[in-house]
DNA sequence: TAATTAGACTAAAACGTTTTAGTGAAACTT
DNA sequence: AAGTTTCACTAAAACGTTTTAGTCTAATTA
């Protein structure tokens, strides 16, 4: 594909009558450039179909105009990929747009030996969009020096040149209590994250505030910590179930809890949403599927791949904002009475 | 992060005692260099960490080693990106694996205008997967000049440099009929894709084998043909029975029109799977959460992610292989009797 | 013994950019 | 009138590779 290469700066340069340095600068947009020899050569550029070489710039540029996104490890029996894929292509069509290109980078994992710097020099980025990361990962650690831009999701560090990209988790858990106590539940139990995850203690804040300023008292016993998982939904509302027969609404931090629990529920004999109300934290595809339908709170995943492209690239030219939460939205199906 | 530049092919050279060209020759596998200088360069690179830049290497190579993946235009309601993100994942992870840097080219309909031949030039790609290419598209008939590698995924183009990925689809539809025949099932309907998809011939070809094969006379009324989406599959449901009130089996081909038809007959109130059984293609991870879970006939996604990397490198590298066909699997869940 | 070949290596050009350090002319200051 | 500043531009080096076209020595062949 490289033989007869494109249409290079030099064709440019050449029919615009100007030296190749004058056709980089007005590309790049530096000021000591006439107007009319600018627009002559954006013109001519545009005409023979001029693209920049991404590799040739950043061989020799500061920056590469290349940025990664480093995703979890794969695992088959995951099924909220669809989460991640919306975030992914939210990232890409972003960055593309601002003419970044994006580097995938799976399996982290598989570098731990080398340093996170130093993968990031091999590959020429920019910086690096973390998702998925463990807070016992090495990476998590050497992020955290702030030597290089990077963005996390769903962990609020917002030091040197790290960015922080999440949904507003205490308003996504106040909206779920509010819709119960609406309803009229006074025993309304929490399905929580585990308790060393931000965005866990997030939504207990959230929990609590929500019930304090409804006036109903706190009872630390309706409140379970699985991890997220449909497994430890289960086990969540067994357990629960076991501490007070008379729960009427449940919130879980994730929809895959939500619906271990549903599963569960339902095992049990009881009825949704005439039982027990319930509602999720996420919005996976799959929710739309189960039945009943999971009412939930949404997290736009697509919007969180642009935030995060947003954020790394403005980490990369020195800006300062470094971090942008989103709007969580509640989404009514058939968990709950509506 | 390109201020301090790493490790470069120059380093090695000093440390080795010999010149730059001859360090580049051995990475790149040339013959005419001795055995124990090679050993001592291999040694010596892996010591101080050097990584060939993989920008410069494109910049001057013949071969960037870059391949593109192109998938189709991000629906914010599409539900089955799990099963996309699988694909990707496992093309980046081969790729990466033999050496290739993976390019995304998302939203490839918005460059519609300009030839398919000169976006890989600009990206420097040495070749690209299309997923998800409508037949219609404008880049379908550029690819098919077969001026550039070409992996495409579903539709069975073998010229030149163009391969073909997918999953058996006569054996799978086959799989599913052989499992009604065996339930005693005499009629057996069939939702189809539309009928300008090469799966949709291949999976009713499959259909008529598998019925004549057990002297199961055929009858064309029993089959609808749909589109793939969900709303088509209950758009089959009732036109099907319609014209048949006995059916007791359905075969959909995919996933999403099995869970339309599911919706539908739970409409009509027939119960799944002792009134009718029925069989999907394709094992979205949405068909695990349904109700009744979905029998399916699985294409594993990960491997044809896989499947096109291999292909994709072979083809680039002019070998001629240029199809894998992947064996499909029933799994049965909830929605037969088994 | 002279000529050829094989083996192991190298110098330098090339890839397409950006960036540094200017240059020359015109327009202002003093 | 001499010096300074601004404006618009440029030549050439640099980035890290691969590749072309050798070179030099030793071994083989005629």
């Amino acid at each position: 594909m490289n033989k007869n290469r494109n249409v290079t700066i030099k064709d440019v340069a050449k029919k615009a009558g100007v030296s190749v340095s004058t056709v980089s600068r007005a590309f790049n947009g530096y000021s000591d450039i006439n107007k009319e020899t600018r627009e002559r050569i954006f013109k001519i550029a545009e005409e023979i179909g001029y693209v920049p070489s991404i590799l040739a710039r950043g061989m020799r540029a500061e920056k590469a105009n290349r940025i990664g996104i480093a995703i979890e490890d794969y695992d088959e029996n995951e099924p909220t990929y669809s989460f991640t894929y919306r975030i992914l292509v939210g990232f890409m069509e972003y960055a593309s747009e601002r003419g970044y290109e994006v580097v995938f980078l799976p399996n982290l994992s598989k570098y731990q030996e080398s340093r996170l710097v130093q993968i990031l020099k091999d590959y020429h980025l920019d910086g690096v969009f973390l998702v998925g990361l463990k807070l016992s990962d090495e990476f998590y650690k050497q992020a955290l020096r702030g030597e290089f831009p990077c963005v996390l999701f769903d962990i609020p560090i917002k030091r040197g040149k790290i960015g922080f990209v999440g949904t507003d988790s205490i308003k996504g858990a106040s909206l779920a209590i509010e819709h119960f106590v609406k309803n009229g539940h006074k025993k309304i139990a929490f399905i929580n994250g585990h308790e060393n995850a931000y965005v866990s203690l997030q939504r207990l804040d959230g929990y609590y505030l929500s019930l304090m300023k409804n006036d109903i008292t706190i009872d630390k016993t309706l409140i379970y910590f699985g991890d997220f998982t449909e497994e430890s939904g289960k086990e969540g509302v067994r357990e629960l179930f076991n501490r007070h027969r008379d729960i009427s609404a449940i919130f879980a931090a994730s929809d895959l809890m939500a619906i271990g629990a549903i599963k569960e529920l339902k095992k049990m004999g009881k009825r949704i949403p005439d039982d027990v109300e319930i509602i999720g934290f996420d919005d996976l595809d799959l929710s739309a599927y189960i039945t009943p339908k999971l009412s939930t709170i949404r997290q736009n995943s697509y919007k969180i791949g642009v935030s995060a492209a947003t954020l790394l690239i403005n980490l990369i030219n020195g800006q300062n904002i470094n971090q942008i939460i989103l709007e969580p939205e509640l989404v009514l199906r058939q968990s709950t009475k509506n």
